[in-house]
DNA sequence: AACGTCGCCAACCGCGTGTTT
DNA sequence: TAAACACGCGGTTGGCGACGT
């Protein structure tokens, strides 16, 4: 790709803020920008010599002019030896892709599980070839602008778990919403799969509100199971934050929560119609379960425990990637 | 051939978190 | 306990090659 720029001046960083940190006794300039073959070498004998260590260290006694940091990228990113080179495969596409409903722009997560690969590569690739790719295929199907329901463009999600909601779910539900909403869902790379959702049910779009869900105090409140159970959330929307029975379909939730015993349920309670809603916390990575009437008395009833996102029960999840069903964009 | 635009991707930056002093 | 340091992550930048005009 780029060749390396051995000795431009504006790649040299002349940092003594840097310098008196990392490099104390040493000169005090710092290399910046692409790496010399020579660079390469040396980090890559000095890896293979003496093994991982603190980076800083590493820097300096292989004679390089970089800071720790700057080493570390080059090794994780380009030299460690296992790395797998090349295209991507059809494969890794999909199990990207699929990875991604679930975990988000957690890209170092999604490269734990994809290996010889790079969290980089991987966002790199998916900022390029996925997005555009899934982009054009939704445009490819889309009509123009058309509103009436029954004539849009539907997507199939498989199971909410492709979602990204980890939690198991019915399958085959049927979502009707505008493209360019689950566009944004699946292709704002400023943003995970929980805020891409969290914007588009929270948007006050005009035509087709998803106002399922509170973000006030950057927390995500959802009632899965009734706004899921919904297959036509644009038309039956009751136009009230905080749903309630309305969505009542009988269908059996089931919510996972390591630690804690499985919750199943159904929508049956003798005409009640308390739901279980599921919180997110957007600014401190929170999940919890609880019971209210009330959607908007959030924190009341606290009924699980304190958790961050990562706790859920992901790993069983992506342990079992290989029955997940993948997202699955059809026209119907 | 010259120029402009676009896409890819290596590398940087800032921030959060964990560890050490 | 607080400060300093190291590490890791995700977002962003910018250079280069490819391609189009």
């Amino acid at each position: 790709m780029r060749k390396p720029d051995l000795m431009g001046k504006d790649r040299v960083l002349i940092n003594n803020n840097i310098a008196n940190n990392n490099n104390k006794n040493n000169n005090n300039k710092l290399r910046k920008g692409l790496w010399s073959p020579e660079e390469d070498e040396k980090l890559m004998s000095y890896m293979l010599r003496n093994g991982q260590g603190c980076w800083s260290d590493i820097a300096r006694n292989a004679g390089l002019q970089r800071c720790g940091k700057s080493c570390r990228l080059r090794w994780i990113n380009y030299l460690r030896p296992d790395l797998k080179r090349g295209a991507f495969s059809p494969q890794e596409e999909e199990l990207i892709i699929h990875l991604h409903s679930i975990l988000g722009n957690r890209w170092s997560q999604i490269a734990a599980r994809l290996p010889g690969r790079t969290d980089n590569e991987i966002k790199n690739f998916w900022n390029s070839t996925i997005k555009k790719r899934l982009k054009n295929s939704l445009q490819t199907h889309s009509p123009n602008d058309c509103h009436d329901s029954s004539l849009e463009p539907r997507v199939v999600v498989d199971n909410i778990n492709a979602m990204g909601m980890g939690v198991g779910g019915s399958s085959g539900m049927l979502l009707s919403m505008h493209e360019h909403e689950m566009m944004n869902m699946y292709m704002d790379s400023s943003s995970s799969s929980f805020s891409s959702m969290n914007t588009m049910l929270t948007s006050n779009h005009l035509d087709n509100p998803f106002p399922l869900l509170d973000n006030r105090h950057d927390q995500m409140v959802f009632s899965l199971p009734n706004c899921m159970a919904k297959p036509e959330m644009t038309d039956e929307f009751d136009g009230r934050y905080g749903v309630t029975g309305g969505g009542n379909m009988g269908v059996e939730r089931e919510i996972s929560i390591p630690g804690s015993q499985s919750n199943s349920t159904t929508e049956e309670n003798n005409g009640a119609t308390q739901n279980e809603y599921y919180t997110i916390d957007m600014k401190n990575n929170n999940s919890k379960v609880e019971e209210s009437d009330n959607i908007f008395g959030v924190g009341n009833h606290w009924q699980g425990e304190n958790m961050g996102i990562g706790e859920w029960d992901l790993e069983g999840l992506l342990e079992n990637a290989s029955s997940f069903p993948f997202l699955d964009f059809q026209l119907q």
